[in-house]
DNA sequence: AATTAATGTGTAATAAGTACATATTTATTA
DNA sequence: TAATAAATATGTACTTATTACACATTAATT
């Protein structure tokens, strides 16, 4: 902030129109709820009825209140709508055209988040939240389509170079696990082989000394990410980053 | 956005207190202008007057605009403060601590913007504009410091990515001079053999027939970005990051 | 007992990254 | 005008990472 934009702060502050010209922003945060089952990513959708959007699925997302960080506006929509609270959560980007929402001037900031759908409680039912598989999805309310494109362009920017990916899977998952989830997010098929070199390399995984139980065929070894990378908060992420 | 939160954006709209509860939070842009000047990457700053930051300086910022976009608003603030508009911008991300401005609560969207200082004459005198070696940035008001850093991030992950960082050299230069710029956004050396193979390798560049002049030796050959990677609007960056 | 569907493992070939030295060119200086 | 300074231009051996690819083994199912 300058000099001249504080200025207008100020006088924004003692005039009334000045105010309204300046405060009359909504701002929000959306969040891409991500979650992995049945061998495909999938995202937390509701159902929109505006008449704008009708028929139309939009991202989960509400107001900042202007006691609330940011961070905590996005926890609370989890929260609210999920019940979940552990999890992890990543600022992607602000999206703020003119006409992006039909009712007035919002900006909006997108979180993605990664959810062990099999492991939490997800109390849907009550909000009429669904999943729905990434892949299929063409169109959604406002610029949500967008925004869902956008944070799943840097899921996959991030998935190769830090252990994020491990917050959709349970604590104790089989590499075969952990192969199809790497290729259903990058979209191509891997070599088990070339796959299981790769994340050796990286020295994430812990071999608990236990197996697949339950499975259709030979088990395979379980393994668990190391205590050490199990950064949950978006703000260890950030850190990362800069 | 959501049914609730829209009920909430239209019972907002009704209801005077409910108005300024969710619409009395300030959104700002802030611009880190970074140029290359005299062999060092350089910011763009102006001295705070805020009695809160007395002696410091801080990011080229202001408020936007209800009717305009974000974009618009960032270029706005660069075209206002150095007269520049055909200039290199980049979304990076939003801040929103609750504490992070002294006179109220103000979001801001921070932009990292490069500059080809010696190609274009910019208006600083009139702004008591200045630049500073962000090497030796120590403390800055506001959060700006941590929003600096946090761009000098995204420049250094992009830098060796995408075809960035000509944006901050004139039209022709030398690899000699690439260089020196890639090692001062890095901050390490690089070996010169090794350097031009990687460049050469990615084919950005266009060998123009062109020798250096004025240089105290034996000068070097000259090149430029080929057409096809001159993206200055940020929207193309965003496109190939998503 | 046979079948199914996985697991677990290694090597050769190619590509990319790193470390490193010498002859050449131009401007400057003695 | 000869010597010096400071850079340019260029290649190879070594190491590391990536890719392509096949077979014996295990447990559950039929």
């Amino acid at each position: 902030m300058t000099e001249r934009t504080l200025q207008q702060l100020k006088t924004a502050e003692t005039e009334k129109i000045s105010h309204l010209d300046y405060f009359n922003i909504g701002i929000s945060v959306d969040c891409v709820i991500l979650g992995y089952d049945e061998k495909e990513l999938k995202v937390l959708l509701i159902k929109s009825d505006m008449q704008e959007f009708s028929g139309l699925y939009s991202l989960l997302g509400d107001f900042i209140k202007p006691d609330e960080d940011l961070e905590a506006a996005s926890y609370r929509v989890l929260k609210e709508r999920t019940g979940l609270d552990d999890v992890f959560l990543e600022q992607v980007k602000a999206f703020g055209n003119i006409t992006r929402h039909p009712s007035g001037r919002v900006i909006t900031i997108a979180y993605y988040s990664l959810i062990d759908v099999r492991n939490h409680k997800l109390q849907l039912d009550l909000n009429e939240l669904h999943w729905h598989p990434v892949n299929e999805i063409k169109k959604l309310a406002f610029d949500h389509k967008q925004i869902l494109d956008t944070c799943l362009g840097r899921l996959r920017q991030q998935v190769m170079e830090h252990p994020v990916i491990f917050n959709l899977l349970p604590e104790k998952f089989s590499l075969r696990e952990l192969q199809k989830l790497y290729q259903a997010i990058l979209g191509v098929e891997l070599d088990r082989r070339n796959f299981r070199k790769k994340i050796s390399i990286k020295d994430w995984l812990l071999d608990i000394d236990e197996m697949e139980v339950n499975v259709p065929h030979r088990p395979g070894k379980l393994y668990t990410l190391k205590k050490q990378y199990r950064n949950k908060a978006a703000k260890n992420v950030v850190l990362q980053m800069a």
